[in-house]
DNA sequence: AGACGGATTTAGAATGATTCTAATTCGTTA
DNA sequence: TAACGAATTAGAATCATTCTAAATCCGTCT
């Protein structure tokens, strides 16, 4: 686990401790999971992962887990109806996703520098054009990733249809 | 249905004519359930306007209707894991939503005038800028309507909290 | 150490939207 | 009318998520 990851799991220790949630081992190694992959995980994913350590755990666990870390606002949830929900638990505040229609991989849109906070300027902005009280959004663009248009292209090499 | 409502259903039967698809009685009545609100309804609640012409019809029609107008490109699914989708059929191309979370109204952001791309403009340039080949946006606003504020205030009237 | 109590966890059932399947019906054309 | 392909139906299947009741864990007190 790298600098960047541990912080992250002590900050979301940190919000779960506040709200008086026991942060079990089981949990601790589902913080872990989230903080220490770039891959927005599905739950079934976390689970596989959490089981290397406590082979006997339930999936009910981690979406119990999940819950928790929703209301404490430290992880962001990416629904998707056909497939499985995907977790961003690095980046807990609203940003844009990139998301790849054939490998199914989610990418973070903004890099790191993200300057104060961007993204909700915008959400009092339009908070006070609409007069909804606005508590997130969600902004993702659905394309095809470099790697499989690479995977798909024309032998020749040439310009596309 | 007015005058808008009839012309987007002009527009949706070319474009399924267009691929060869039969635009069937069925299929007409979804296409003007779809055309006729702004309620932005679900797969169920399209089936229940349908039924009430032909009392016979199958979900998997409605379903399978959707389908093919999401093939055609007139349709718009707003995908949630917990609820069911809904569905924008006068308004195909992107554009943001604003979702209450209490009444689950779902309100398109964007007023009428909507002049010529300001969409797929930011969907070019994302494209050029993070190398994916996008062909569709998400962006959604979420929080609690204006109707359902007033609908929980509290009876002094004051400053919230 | 032993007992207690509340929180956590488990396994499996329940839920609900969506998709699939096989059989039936419909519409058109000959 | 017969025949064909497309559309439709009812119901089963799928699958992520949530619920439930029972079991387990863990810290605390005796």
């Amino acid at each position: 686990m790298d600098k960047r990851a541990a912080r992250r799991v002590d900050e979301m220790r940190a919000a779960l401790s506040e709200r008086g949630v026991t942060v079990t081992r089981r949990r601790a190694k589902t913080l872990e999971a989230l903080a220490s992959t770039e891959r927005h995980p599905s739950a079934n994913e976390i689970h596989a992962e959490v089981r290397r350590w406590y082979p006997s755990t339930s999936l009910a666990t981690i979406y119990n887990t999940i819950e928790l870390l929703k209301e404490a606002g430290q992880i962001l949830e990416l629904e998707f109806s056909g497939a499985a929900n995907r977790y961003d638990g690095r980046r807990p505040r609203s940003h844009p996703h990139l998301i790849c229609l054939s490998c199914e991989a989610i990418e973070d849109m903004d890099d790191d520098r993200e300057g104060a906070d961007g993204d909700s300027l915008s959400l009092d902005r339009v908070s006070d054009a609409t007069g909804y009280k606005l508590v997130r959004q969600r902004t993702d663009y659905y394309g095809v990733c470099p790697s499989c248009q690479a995977a798909t292209a024309q032998p020749d090499g040439g310009a596309a249809e």
